[in-house]
DNA sequence: TCTGGGGTCCTAGGACCC
DNA sequence: TCTGGGGTCCTAGGACCC
């Protein structure tokens, strides 16, 4: 049976956010960029607004490149909790008018209206219905474009081909006629490389892909060659995902506002960032068999390894002695040290400790304990020792004292 | 004063086993 | 004197998305 299937896309997500919750930001350039405390001159822009934009400001852009094209230019640090808020209300609405709701992204959902709408007709009174819950539970700035085809493919091409604000239908006859005049790089499943690589071979739209044998596109391209090959036709298998998978990786990594040059330098950054990850792994009940390690140094050149460990583990201490393990045998510090990332993969649900060791057994209470602070008193509630300098130590150590000493009552 | 940070999936190639 | 072949596991690295 041919489904159908709606896309919605919030415009200019962040900062459609940050204009509905400060008045004096709308009808300006404004673009979100970092985070509040992070260095926003190494950052790029995460969101710009549609004003922005219109003055030539994109995303992944660097702010002071932004700043050059657009010095009127407003730059907000980015604030994920009001955004995770915002994205909370968005799916609520969406489960109101669907069973099976797919968050593509943060802004991005997918919805199988078949049932709901039972035709493109009814598709569409939808399609306004959400815009108007959308605007009472989010706000009058944010708006979404809306695609209604019969494939996630081709409903995502057509939310994109009309913004802000737009609503664009795709029956199924016309889906031949519809993905002929989009351009190649507006595919989701088609990047940079990608397009470059069909450049080379003469192929700069959807006319001309459709032209080249499925064959020839296999050879080249292996098994994204035959999605290619449908993708020209608008044909595609793709299903809504379930939203309630547990996550494959859980990962963070930090640009520094200065590059790195000593060993204690990163390893300090290191730890602190291991406990991060730790943290989110251990909220999730979760524990991890693989650790990875990145580091992107200040001439841009960068490197990565990763290692399968026999024991899961779920501590930031073991997550960073493995990363250190694997980072100091190729760490080259002369060049710098711009951006370190750090992931964990392999997850598994987690079981109780089972450690034959007291000094094991302490640490995961000691490790229960911090993650009880953390969840009353937030992110910065706690810090090793070892990764914060003397003076920070010596003018906060009572605050800290007394929360650790908190902790272990609890 | 040099391009972030969060993910997913796929493939190549080496090591190892039988 | 010449070292096949299938399978699996693992890491590195690249491509893609937002």
């Amino acid at each position: 049976m041919p489904r159908i299937i709606m896309h919605i896309d919030f415009n200019s997500y962040f900062a459609s956010v940050e204009q509905q919750a400060n008045p004096h930001l709308r009808g300006k350039a404004i673009a979100v960029a970092g985070k509040a405390g992070g260095d926003i001159h190494r950052s790029v822009v995460t969101t710009a607004s549609r004003e922005a934009k219109a003055r030539g400001v994109k995303t992944a852009m660097a702010t002071w490149e932004a700043k050059k094209i657009c010095p009127e230019l407003i730059i907000i640090p980015g604030d994920p909790q009001k955004y995770s808020e915002i994205t909370e209300r968005f799916l609520t609405v969406c489960h109101k008018y669907a069973d099976a709701v797919e968050q593509f992204s943060t802004d991005e959902v997918f919805i199988d209206v078949t049932s709901g709408a039972g035709n493109y007709f009814g598709a569409s009174i939808l399609a306004l219905m959400i815009r108007r819950d959308l605007k009472a539970a989010c706000g009058s700035v944010c708006t979404v474009s809306i695609g209604i085809a019969p494939n996630k493919l081709v409903a995502k091409l057509a939310s994109e081909s009309v913004k802000p604000n737009g609503l664009t239908v795709v029956r199924p006859a016309d889906v031949e006629d519809f993905v002929k005049s989009r351009p190649l790089a507006d595919f989701c499943g088609i990047g940079r490389s990608t397009e470059k690589k069909l450049a080379e071979l003469g192929v700069t739209s959807v006319a001309t892909l459709r032209q080249l044998p499925r064959t020839q596109l296999i050879n080249l391209f292996k098994s994204q060659g035959s999605w290619l090959a449908d993708a020209s036709h608008g044909l595609a298998t793709d299903v809504l995902e379930n939203d309630n998978e547990a996550p494959k990786s859980i990962g963070h990594s930090y640009t520094f506002p200065h590059d790195l040059h000593t060993i204690p330098e990163v390893k300090k950054n290191l730890l602190a960032m291991c406990d991060r990850v730790a943290w989110r792994l251990r909220g999730q009940h979760l524990v991890a068999s693989r650790v990875s390690v990145y580091v992107r140094y200040g001439d841009f050149g960068s490197d990565g390894c990763a290692k399968l460990l026999h024991i899961p583990i779920n501590d930031g201490l073991t997550i960073s002695q493995n990363a250190w393990a694997l980072l100091s045998p190729r760490l080259n510090l002369h060049r710098g040290v711009r951006l370190i990332g750090i992931s964990v993969s392999d997850l598994k649900a987690t079981k109780p400790p089972t450690s034959l060791f007291r000094k094991d057994r302490r640490m995961s209470r000691v490790v229960h304990a911090l993650d009880v602070v953390q969840t009353k008193f937030g992110q910065n509630s706690w810090h090793r020792a070892s990764t914060v300098s003397t003076k920070f130590l010596e003018r906060t150590s009572g605050w800290h004292y007394d929360h650790l000493a908190m902790a272990n009552k609890t």
